[in-house]
DNA sequence: CCGGTTATTGAATACGCATTCAGCCTGTGG
DNA sequence: CCACAGGCTGAATGCGTATTCAATAACCGG
């Protein structure tokens, strides 16, 4: 491998000054005179040279580099996610190092131990599980790292979420407000507090409005167990006793329930059903879809993001630990909501659930 | 910062042998007596040390990256690629450094210079422009790189692809057994391989049958373009002139020429019009799309990168540098094709256009 | 024209690990 | 009991760059 044969010695001696001062010049904040500045460069374009990352970092102690770990592209909110992170870290002057990780505690928390072994300057954990000792091992080896759409119950532990809690609430409101009173939710792996707060805040939308839900069916995230969920409620043998409408844990699985509902079992939506998602992805404004569904900001989220784990680099402790990025409703035609409806304004929920509380949902 | 403190050195110093020691311990290959490697696993273990992969990579010359670009993932067809690809990579021992790098060819050089700079052991360029400078430096370089989902004019460039040229001939083929005579293509970028070829064998298609296209539209892959082309050649104005069929250039633009159609200019598909795509993306399946269109099978063009790459970083040279994987018609919806229509048995294309038609369409 | 700053530069060293090489120990056959 | 082969081990060194630190050169006002 004749790949990469020429380092600063070589320019050094080609331009006849000393290696450091070939160091300095690729240097962002060094001094170097004019005249050796122009040597320099001179003789590195002729000899093709460009600075060894690999070097650079083991001396500096940065390697410039973000791992982003997640646990797969399947769904389009993570594929569109990476890709804004990733061109957000780059803009920071980081490259990413991605990682795809099952959701099993145990394969993440290798992931991540491969990931401090290539010496990463910060941590994205999207959605992924993360185990309690991991998160010890995190928080004491003072690597910079935050749980992107995924909420932690130990405050201390950086994280951007939408407000997940606030939009179950509104979806609940929603539907009611179509007229519906026999309401399902097809929730998120409710392992995950992202699929806890949703449901929760489904349920207390409905006890705003005094109403008890029809069902409440975990689908983990899978479209195929959404699917499932739909056969399974709405199907020929529920008939009297089937939902009016669904509250579905992410836009993902509610496209499965959508083609489950208008073509295997002929359901008209919005006519006989209302439908509501979350996260806003591309294809829920596909006509084809056209699923009215809770937004999830994935620009603010990124931005946010990135900002926190930037701060948290540069040694500035982040000024909060959880944020929560606004959550709105985007009205479709997967819900016949009245013309001209809108999002009542709410009573401020408690910030936090009884501590206890929180423990028991997360054991 | 006091991560990553403990290094080699100290390990040895806790169990009383050299740092060399040490290092075969965590070594694949090396012989170390039954009894020290324990004590050093346990002196590791007690300290919590984990080998530098940057120094690592420095000494041996091997960084265990692959770097990978590609234009976005906004295409499916691109973030289960990733998906795979970075899955099976790491199932070689390799992790994946990625790049988005727009389609132009100056920023994909420097994205591409950017990786070597990082070391890595190989590259690949999913679909993206690659230029000639590039090409060359890249060559000469001898960093192993493949193109994936990429075809390049140069044989000695390896490339996986699937084949593209017989796709765009069954796809003719096809439409015209549903008895389709005015047939339009709106084709994928015309600057790509990948998109000249599937105009040309579709043109290859309907001279087989005597036919000639309705028309051609470059639509370079964007979504937005084809729905626009398919307002513009379906639309209220065309009437009369309107073709009956439409070879799509990927999935993710045939869905926009689906929603046009069919919610926009309330065109019934496939009862007016047969509608056939490219990639076989999961969503084409949904019966949403019931998309009928030519797979490019994603597991196998993966594997064939892969194995590819792996052998050239070993030093094997590949034995084909250009591969062209199977591509199949998958029957859906969208195209009135007959009960039990099979793709007939084509006398074999002549391997390549004559170069001077070549340089010409790369020009 | 000189003492004292300041701006540049080069020599030396460190970063953390892998590898060459020489020395050691053990074991075996003569 | 000796010579020798072979397996382990440690001292030394290198990978390519950044960072002290000391030395030199340039520069300023007085």
């Amino acid at each position: 491998m004749a790949r990469q044969r020429v380092t600063s010695h070589d320019v050094a001696k080609l331009a006849g000054v000393s290696q450091p001062t070939v160091s300095r010049v690729f240097a962002p904040n060094s001094r170097v005179s004019a005249r050796l500045h122009d040597r320099v460069k001179d003789a590195a374009s002729r000899l093709g040279y460009r600075p060894n990352t690999l070097a650079r970092s083991l001396t500096t102690g940065r390697s410039g580099v973000i791992g982003i770990v997640l646990a797969g592209l399947s769904n389009p909110f993570y594929a569109d996610a990476l890709e804004k992170l990733s061109a957000a870290l780059q803009a920071q002057g980081y490259r990413t190092l991605v990682f795809f990780s099952a959701n099993h505690a145990a394969e993440v928390d290798g992931v991540v131990e491969d990931l401090i072994d290539h010496q990463v300057d910060g941590i994205v954990l999207a959605s992924v599980s993360i185990s309690n000792t991991l998160t010890e091992r995190l928080k004491t080896s003072d690597l910079p790292f935050v749980l992107f759409n995924r909420g932690q119950i130990d405050a201390s532990i950086p994280s951007i979420t939408a407000q997940n809690t606030l939009g179950g609430r509104i979806a609940a409101h929603a539907l009611a407000a179509c007229g519906h009173r026999r309401i399902a939710h097809f929730s998120g792996w409710q392992q995950s507090l992202n699929g806890q707060e949703r449901q929760a805040g489904f349920l207390q939308g409905l006890a705003d409005l005094g109403l008890q839900p029809h069902s409440l069916t975990d689908c983990a995230y899978r479209p195929q167990q959404a699917a499932e969920a739909a056969r399974h409620v709405f199907g020929p043998t529920a008939a009297e006793r089937a939902p009016d409408a669904v509250f579905v844990g992410n836009d993902n699985m509610a496209f499965a329930v959508l083609d489950v509902l208008r073509y295997e079992l002929g359901i008209d939506v919005p006519g006989d059903v209302s439908v509501i998602g979350f996260d806003d992805v591309p294809a829920a404004a596909s006509p084809a879809y056209a699923l009215t569904t809770v937004r999830q900001p994935t620009n603010r989220m990124v931005a946010a993001t990135v900002s926190t784990l930037c701060a948290m680099i540069d040694g500035t402790q982040p000024l909060h630990t959880h944020i929560e990025i606004e959550s709105t409703l985007i009205q479709r035609g997967s819900a016949r909501l009245p013309k001209g409806w809108t999002v009542p304004l709410f009573a401020p929920l408690a910030p936090d659930l009884p501590s206890q509380e929180r423990a028991k949902i997360d054991a």
